[in-house]
DNA sequence: ACCTGAACACCGTTCAAGT
DNA sequence: ACCTGAACACCGTTCAAGT
């Protein structure tokens, strides 16, 4: 990973900056993949070959650089066609897109969580232009905002589910100690085994409908119900 | 907080342990309550009074106290009526003490997000009697952990974004950046303020009602439907 | 049995110094 | 401008020692 792994370059500006702060977020991606992913400065620099504080010229704080992450990750999570499909076809990729990639950064995930969600330019545009999507489509103004927070909070918490082990609800005592959830946890494997796939992917999925159809639902009803006046 | 809180005990045992299991969860969950709630080990030991190495007498590790603290979570959200009544009435009342308890403790919710939800005991008990609360009402059985799971991945990552600033998806520039976001961000509190309510409460009202109705609907299209065989 | 003291490896951050 | 060295306060954990 490093390109002078040992070698102790001594103290002074190098002839060429060895860092930026493309290289060094692209260095952290890196290391949040995966693999435990012990998100820490120090693993970042040295995984860059050089000191933890040669970090701080380009991102004052460990934060700094999470929030910048952060940025980034709508980018990585890309485009998926919310701009000339309706809001609810677009937004299954999009989910999708958006847990696969937090999964892939799982060591993120913790860091993302100890930093509240701020408003950094790329998530706003983002955020506009799924808004927009739903706009276009019709949906009642000030159920926007609802709608596409409850979707990110639902992703996120999958996300974060999806990072526990998969037999994690499978009680140690058996049958015995906990009859309906080892039921529940056997004929949910079977389904997924049936469906060539997993508990956690056809856990996601069916959460993701649901909510969608229930989003749906409410902005037909508010539409032609109450609102109007 | 600490009983004495300078006093430099001398070393050796003291005539009556000034320890518990109990003593340093509470005093852990007392210090992960509202302000910043900076949570470790050192800070809990502080509060106690003691040094922090005497923390390992009763938890092997960091880990094993934060596991201990999630087991305790189930109790303080309680019990919710799941046993009489029907699941989709009896979640409404859960969801909102599971996220306010997760909310009252925020600098547990990243501490929880780091470590994979676990099987703990109590933890295994409380699903054991909601999942029996749907199979009673005859909710389809392959589909009451993805139910369940779902609901959950929704209420954590909504206690997350609920540690996020409230204007948090203002963007910055205004309504010139992103105009449709603006209008919608606009609109979503003047709805809030009209029902005497915060946007964020407003938004996870709204999204657990969807997803109750979407996870509903998926039950009972299933059981009606191309399930039969 | 139940705690302290000392010690270890690690972390993020600041600041001076070097080129 | 762009990095290292030295130094600081902090963290979790181990282990011996004290009563």
């Amino acid at each position: 990973m490093s390109p002078t792994p040992d070698a102790k370059r001594p103290a002074g500006r190098p002839r060429s900056a060895l860092l930026s702060r493309d290289r060094i977020l692209q260095a952290a991606f890196a290391l949040s993949d995966e693999q435990g992913g012990e998100f820490t400065l120090a693993a970042v620099a040295r995984s860059l070959g050089v000191r933890p504080q040669a970090l701080h010229y380009y991102f004052p704080s460990r934060e700094a650089l999470v929030a910048a992450m952060r940025g980034q990750l709508t980018l990585r999570i890309g485009d998926h066609g919310f701009i000339d499909r309706p809001w609810f076809e677009a937004v299954h990729g999009w989910a999708f897109a958006y847990r696969e990639t937090l999964g892939r950064h799982s060591g993120l995930i913790a860091a993302l969580a100890t930093l509240p969600v701020a408003g950094e330019p790329e998530s706003i545009a983002d955020y506009e232009r799924i808004a927009a999507s739903f706009a276009r489509d019709g949906y009642p103004e000030h159920l926007i905002l609802p709608a596409i927070v409850a979707l990110e909070s639902f992703i996120i918490g999958s996300a974060l589910d999806a990072l526990a082990p998969a037999d994690n609800l499978r009680p140690h005592g058996g049958a015995a100690q906990a009859p309906v959830l080892a039921a529940a946890e056997q004929s949910a494997s079977r389904a997924a085994a049936a469906a060539e796939s997993s508990v956690i992917d056809l856990t996601f999925t069916f959460g993701l409908r649901a909510l969608v159809a229930g989003i749906r639902e409410a902005g037909a009803v508010t539409t032609s119900g109450s609102e109007a006046h």
